[in-house]
DNA sequence: TGACAAATGCAAGTCACTTGCATATAATAT
DNA sequence: ATATTATATGCAAGTGACTTGCATTTGTCA
């Protein structure tokens, strides 16, 4: 995890300013093993007492998708999640019963995207991919 | 596509009364090539003259996809697609330009699951495989 | 340290979707 | 064909995620 400095920096690199409200956000997303929606972020500002509008929250994350610096996630909800776009690509397990959220990094769907762009012509530059079922624990 | 008489038994076969909105509501997604979202579907409704509420349509598809007849589709949207079940499994290309959506019905990533289930002991029940990207018209 | 562009807070609004409840209607029994 | 009844519908209001406009505050850089 990194700590204040190196979150000042990361928002510097992606010519951001380095505001508490986002310095806050960012190391949430840092310490969060699974991708969150804002209104736990909102939350979790609210617990830390970091006093911060709803709205800003809302601004602060898509401006930080907007660069790159993160991700949007659909897992079947009717809201987005967010994760950090610097870990490597991977897919989502979600469980049905408990909700738990795991990562699966091994995917192999370029070949299947070869497939796509040669038969329909459709230049693929993005895919989402999740898995829903049962986690090991909810199968006991 | 099927006419009125089989989309009666249709919903029969469901154990749902055939009234005309689900009727009405049944036709647009089998005349539909891709699919749509329930605003969509109003829209549709008003221009056949069908007279229903909002809500009713909400309360249609929700029971037609709790009852497995449609599925429910999200293309990294706000709101929820639905498609008619009875096709086979297939995903979808998303043109992010023009907003076209194709199909695609290859997909080979049983493979990527039993991975899944070894590995994780997460047992696969469903799956979403979406692709974003250009589609051969907008490629010009 | 001061100037200024950019970020924030607040109020209000939008859009997809849900809930509660009284009324209307399809399906079945008569 | 009609009455019965469970179920579907319409209307009003509500919820939750997210956006917009605008006045005020705050990092940043000269």
């Amino acid at each position: 995890m990194l700590n204040l400095h190196n979150c000042k920096n990361e928002l510097k690199g992606y010519n951001l300013k380095a505001t508490e409200a986002r310095l806050a956000v960012l190391k949430i997303l840092e310490n969060s093993a699974k991708p969150i929606d804002v209104t736990t972020i909102i939350e979790y500002l609210k617990n830390q007492h970091v006093q911060t509008d709803e709205v800003t929250v809302f601004r602060i994350i898509k401006l930080f998708t907007d660069r790159g610096l993160t991700r949007k996630v659909q897992l079947q909800e009717d809201k987005f999640r967010y994760e950090l776009n610097s870990q490597k690509a991977h897919h989502h397990l979600v469980c049905q019963i408990c909700g738990e959220i795991e990562d699966f990094s091994q995917c192999n769907i370029q070949a299947l995207e070869k497939d796509i762009e040669k038969k329909k012509k459709f230049k693929v530059l993005d895919h989402s991919l999740e898995f829903f079922g049962v986690c090991s624990k909810c199968q006991k």
